[in-house]
RNA sequence: GCCAGUGUAGUUCAAUGGUUAGAACGAGGGAAUCAUAACCCCUAGACAGAGGUUCAAUUCCUCUCACUGGCACCA
C-alpha cells in the first residue's frame, strides 16, 4: 500500500482578493505534492480560507454587504487563482462552511474542555471605539490608535482561555527532538526559542455581542470561538474529524507537511500543537515556513501601487513563468522580490532563451535531418561522444574523486544529476532543485557546441543521430524533473519529443513535432 | 533595550582555516549559424569596517556600523 502524504498550506483570510503570497505558498504546496505523487505517495492535499473575525466583518461593512454575502463573493477569486495556477488540491475548505467545518472546530473545543483545558478567565485589554475591537500594544501610537487616533478605553470582559502553558514542554521537546521538525533551521530556533521563555495561556474566545460571525462555543453560545480553534482546526475539520465520516482524517492525519508564511509560526509552532496534545491528537511532522514576497524592495501596498496581481500576471504570461518564478527567484525559505521588470527579464533568459531555446534547436535539427524520428542508437555509437572534459560535470566534488575520463550523458543524468535533486528535494528545498535543473540546460547547451551537430550531419550522419539522440534524452530527462514545478510544460515537452510520460521505460525512440516555441520572447 | 541571525561582484546567490573566492542575470568583446540575434567562448567586477588568535582568515574570536527576524492574541 502507498505511503499517505498529508499537506496543506494555511488557509487564505479573504478580507480582500488574493494577492502573490498565497499563489506563492499555493505553488509550493503544489510543488512538494507533485513530487510526492511522483514517488508514489498517496497524496492529500488541502487549501481553503479562513472567513470569520472583525477583520472581515469590518471589510464586509465596508463593502456594504453582510457577512455571508461578502465572503460568498470572495472564495471564487481564491478558486480561480487555484486553478488557473494548475495546483492539484484535493479539497478546499472554507471555515464559514457551517455542515463540514463547525461540527469538527466544536468537537475539538469539547475535547479541550474535557481535558481540563478551557477556563474562564477575565481578559483585560485595550479597546478601540472606532476599530469596535480589541488592539494591541503596536497598534499604539503616542498612546493613542494609529488608525483612527483615539485613546482606546482599558475594558475587562470574561472570556474562555485555553491553558496552553500546560504544554509548553512537550511542545519543546516534539521540536528538539525532531518529532515535530521545522524547516528551515532558523526557523526552528525562532519558535524553540520562544517556548523557552515560557509560554502563556492564550485567550479562547470573545463575547458573541463584539463577533457574531464565527462558531459558537459548544457549551456557551454567548461566547464565539476565537481565532485558533475556529482556524487551526481547518486541518482535520476537512478530514472529516468529528463528522460522521472520520475516515479520512484516520487515514491522513497527522499532516505530513503544513505550509506556511513566517508571520503565522507561533500559532503553527506553539498553539496548534498545544491543542492537538490537548486534545489527545498527533502532531504533524513537520512545518515549512516561508518568507513574504515584497515589490521593488518594499510591502506591496495600495496606496504605493506596487501590488503585483498573480491573476494578472498569469494572464499575460503564463501559469509556468509564474511558477517559475515563485518558485526559483525568490528563496524557498527567505523573502523575495517580485517586479514585472525583473520578471521580465528572467522570462527571457531563463525560459525563452534557456529551456524554450534549447527545446527549439534539438527539434530543428531532428525533424530538419531524420524527419522527425530517432532511435536510440546502440551503446558503442553513443560512447563515442561523451559529454567534454572542461563541463559543469567535472566540476563536481563526487566527479573531481572520481576517476572517469570521459562520461555520457544518461550517466551524468543518473549518477550526478538526479541525487543532488532529490537531495535538495527531501530537504524541501525547492530553488536548489530547479537550479540543478538549469545547470543541465546549460551543460545540454554546451554539448551542442561540443559536437556542432548541425555540421557533423554532412560528415557523419551516424554519429550525429547519436548526439542527437543524447540531445533529445536531455530534454526528455530535462522534462522528468521539472515536472513537479512546471507541469504544464513538462507535458508539452514529453508530447513535442511523442513520449508517453507516464511510462517508466527507458525511452526507445522519439518522433518529434513543435508546432510552436515553448516561450516567445517579451 | 534584550535575544537570534545576516552583511561576498551593479543585482540574486554559493563556497572555503592555506595555490588565481565560484555561478547566474545584467554590461563589454569574440566566434558561430541548429535555434526564439538565442547558444558557446572570453573580459571587467566582490569578501561592511577595525582589532585579535594563527605560520596562514573571507572563513574562528571581539568590537563598531548596517540590515532582518523574534520579544505573544496580528490570519
Amino acid at each position: 500500500m502507498a505511503e499517505k502524504f498529508y499537506i496543506t498550506t494555511a488557509i487564505a483570510y479573504v478580507n480582500a482578493p488574493p494577492h502573490i503570497g498565497y499563489a506563492m505558498e499555493l505553488v509550493q504546496a503544489d510543488a512538494i505534492a507533485r513530487w510526492q505523487k511522483l514517488c508514489g505517495r498517496e497524496v492529500y492535499f488541502l487549501t481553503g480560507t479562513d472567513e470569520h473575525g472583525a477583520k472581515i466583518m469590518r471589510a464586509a461593512q465596508a463593502a456594504g454587504k453582510e457577512a455571508r454575502a461578502f465572503v460568498d463573493g470572495m472564495v471564487p477569486e481564491f478558486k480561480r487563482l487555484i486553478s488557473l495556477l494548475d495546483i492539484l488540491n484535493n479539497d478546499f475548505i472554507r471555515t464559514s462552511d457551517e455542515r463540514r467545518h463547525f461540527p469538527g472546530a466544536q468537537d475539538l473545543w469539547r475535547r479541550l474542555e474535557r481535558a481540563g483545558d478551557i477556563y474562564k478567565k477575565k481578559y483585560s485589554g485595550l479597546y478601540c471605539v472606532g476599530h469596535e475591537a480589541f488592539i494591541t500594544q503596536k497598534d499604539l501610537v503616542d498612546g493613542k490608535c494609529s488608525d483612527h487616533g483615539q485613546t482606546p478605553e482599558s475594558i475587562e470582559e470574561e472570556n474562555y482561555f485555553f491553558r496552553l502553558s500546560k504544554y509548553r514542554d512537550q511542545i519543546l521537546q516534539a521540536i528538539e527532538s525532531g518529532e515535530f521538525m521545522i524547516f528551515p533551521e532558523s526557523r526552528k530556533n525562532e519558535i524553540a526559542s520562544f517556548l523557552k521563555e515560557g509560554l502563556e495561556d492564550v485567550s479562547f474566545s470573545r463575547p458573541a455581542k463584539d463577533i457574531s460571525w464565527g462558531i459558537a462555543v459548544p457549551s456557551d453560545v454567548s461566547q464565539t470561538m476565537y481565532v485558533w480553534c475556529d482556524a487551526l482546526s481547518n486541518y482535520i475539520t476537512a478530514l472529516g474529524f468529528g463528522s460522521g465520516n472520520p475516515a479520512p482524517f484516520e487515514k491522513f492525519w497527522p499532516a505530513d507537511l503544513h505550509i506556511i508564511g513566517k508571520d503565522i509560526l507561533r500559532f503553527h509552532g506553539a498553539i496548534w500543537p498545544g491543542m492537538l496534545l490537548s486534545a489527545g491528537l498527533s502532531l504533524p511532522k513537520a512545518l515549512f515556513v516561508h518568507g513574504f514576497v515584497t515589490s521593488g524592495g518594499q510591502k506591496m501596498s495600495k496606496t504605493l501601487g506596487n501590488v503585483i496581481d498573480p491573476l494578472d500576471i498569469v494572464d499575460r504570461y503564463g501559469k509556468d513563468p509564474l511558477r517559475y518564478y515563485l518558485l526559483r527567484e525568490i528563496s524557498t525559505f527567505g523573502d523575495g522580490d517580485f517586479t514585472e521588470d525583473r520578471f521580465v527579464e528572467v522570462y527571457n533568459a531563463h525560459l525563452s532563451n534557456g529551456l524554450g531555446n534549447y527545446i527549439s534547436r534539438v527539434t530543428a535539427m531532428i525533424e530538419e535531418y531524420f524527419s522527425g524520428r530517432l532511435e536510440k542508437p546502440s551503446v558503442e555509437v553513443l560512447s563515442s561522444v561523451p559529454i567534454r572534459k572542461s563541463s559543469t560535470f567535472f566540476t563536481l566534488k563526487e566527479a573531481k574523486s572520481s576517476e572517469l575520463e570521459t562520461v555520457s550523458i544518461s550517466y551524468f543524468i543518473d549518477r550526478f544529476v538526479r541525487p543532488r535533486y532529490e537531495e535538495a528535494m527531501q530537504r524541501y528545498e525547492l530553488k536548489q532543485a530547479m537550479d540543478v535543473i538549469w545547470e543541465v540546460l546549460r551543460e545540454l547547451d554546451a554539448y551542442v557546441q561540443t559536437y556542432e551537430p548541425f555540421r557533423l550531419v554532412k560528415t557523419d550522419p551516424e554519429k550525429t543521430k547519436a548526439v542527437l539522440w543524447n540531445l533529445a534524452y536531455g530534454a526528455l530527462s530535462v522534462a522528468r524533473l521539472l515536472q513537479p514545478f512546471m507541469p504544464g510544460t513538462a507535458d508539452k515537452i514529453f508530447s513535442i519529443f511523442g513520449v508517453d510520460k507516464k511510462s517508466k521505460d527507458e525511452w526507445r525512440g522519439v518522433t518529434v513535432k513543435l508546432d510552436a516555441p515553448l516561450f516567445l520572447r517579451k
